[in-house]
DNA sequence: TTCTGAGCCAATCACCGCACTCTCT
DNA sequence: AGAGAGTGCGGTGATTGGCTCAGAA
């Protein structure tokens, strides 16, 4: 699906991908250089592009996660609880651990 | 009047050094909704915080690996192998075809101005 | 398989998490403990992030309604002219559910 | 039902992208 | 040589709050 998206951008527009980034790479580069073990190392001229496009993708792919929720409640309003829940759900985003209130969905069941 | 200024606390992040513009990653978050719907200020805000993180989650990883190759510079490749051993296989596929159309598109034709 | 990730909070019971990411979940807290140490990292959000754009927001003219206004600058004329301008602006029809 | 809180508007100015120099390997 | 950090200069879109009612509760 986002493969598709990423095959149907015409090579025109590749060129003038700079400025066309949906997030702005200066940001994107300064956010990874706070972290102290980032900064002992240089950042090669194409990672801040790369990682302005993941970024987006993030976003996309939790957006669209918690989307699901409102649209089965039939919300119209996106909540951070909708975005917590999407969260909880795949383990993927176990990175944000410290980021969300803990949902406190049910029993979490421990195993070892 | 003596000594300098005692530090000021200029060293604290300010928000609009650790976060994404707002309106941007909202600009994002919308194209995933239905166009009508809204977004409360507290998603907004998560999404901005979170996606911070996974920058420097991912940005953390590739210079682990970049130690380990003992090279001094983090490249986007890095950051790829970055997304897949930490789990984000999703996205290294369509970061990759995007690195290559980027990478092209750069190396055939000269710099295109406007 | 998964590997126990205890929680910031103490009083929690440990979180069993995706263990490709576990050690670099453990790096990341690490480096924001050693940030918020140095005092660098801010406790609550800013209420906005420019002075000077927060003065202009509220000096900005505004219509009844509350937006930003719409109409081109107006002349300053204490003379003749009462507020004949300012009328409610047409709303744009919202949407409607159903 | 009650009443909180998100969309709406667009002008300023902080910051983004780019060109350039300097350093390092 | 080539590649990235640092700096400075335009050009520009993100930032921003009061009022209203959509919609969460």
């Amino acid at each position: 699906e986002r493969k598709r998206k990423m095959n149907r951008i015409p090579e025109e527009e590749m060129k003038t991908k700079t400025r066309n980034m949906s997030v702005p790479m200066a940001r994107v580069k300064k956010i990874m250089r706070i972290d102290d073990d980032v900064r002992k190392f240089m950042i090669s001229s194409d990672a801040p592009i790369f990682m302005a496009q993941a970024a987006e993708f993030f976003i996309e792919e939790m957006t669209a996660m918690g989307w699901q929720y409102v649209s089965e409640a039939r919300r119209r309003i996106l909540q951070k609880t909708d975005i917590a829940t999407a969260v909880q759900s795949n383990d993927q985003f176990d990175f944000l651990i410290d980021f969300l209130p803990p949902k406190n969905e049910k029993d979490q069941s421990s195993t070892s | 009047m003596g000594g300098m200024p005692p530090r000021r606390e200029v060293q604290v992040l300010l928000d609009q050094e650790r976060f994404l513009p707002i309106a941007n990653v909202v600009r994002i978050m919308k194209t995933q909704m239905d166009p009508n719907a809204k977004l409360s200020k507290d998603a907004k805000e998560c999404v901005q915080e979170c996606v911070s993180e996974f920058i420097s989650f991912i940005a953390s990883e590739a210079s682990d690996i970049c130690n380990q190759m003992r090279r001094k510079t983090i490249t986007a490749d890095d950051l790829l192998t970055a997304l897949e051993s930490t789990g984000f296989d999703n996205f290294a596929e369509p970061m990759r075809i995007f690195l290559q159309k980027y990478r092209q598109a750069h190396k055939i034709t000269g710099p295109i101005h406007r | 398989e998964k590997q126990q990730v205890q929680p910031q909070a103490p009083t929690r019971p440990p979180i069993l998490v995706n263990p490709k990411q576990y050690q670099r979940i453990m790096k990341r807290r690490e480096m924001r403990q050693k940030l918020e140490a140095e005092g660098r990292l801010p406790a609550e959000r800013q209420k906005y992030l420019h002075e000077s754009r927060h003065l202009h927001a509220l000096n900005r003219k505004r219509g009844i309604d509350g937006r930003f206004d719409n109409s081109k600058h107006e002349i300053e004329d204490s003379a003749i002219t009462t507020t004949i301008k300012k009328e409610k602006r047409a709303r744009r029809p919202r949407y409607v559910p159903q």
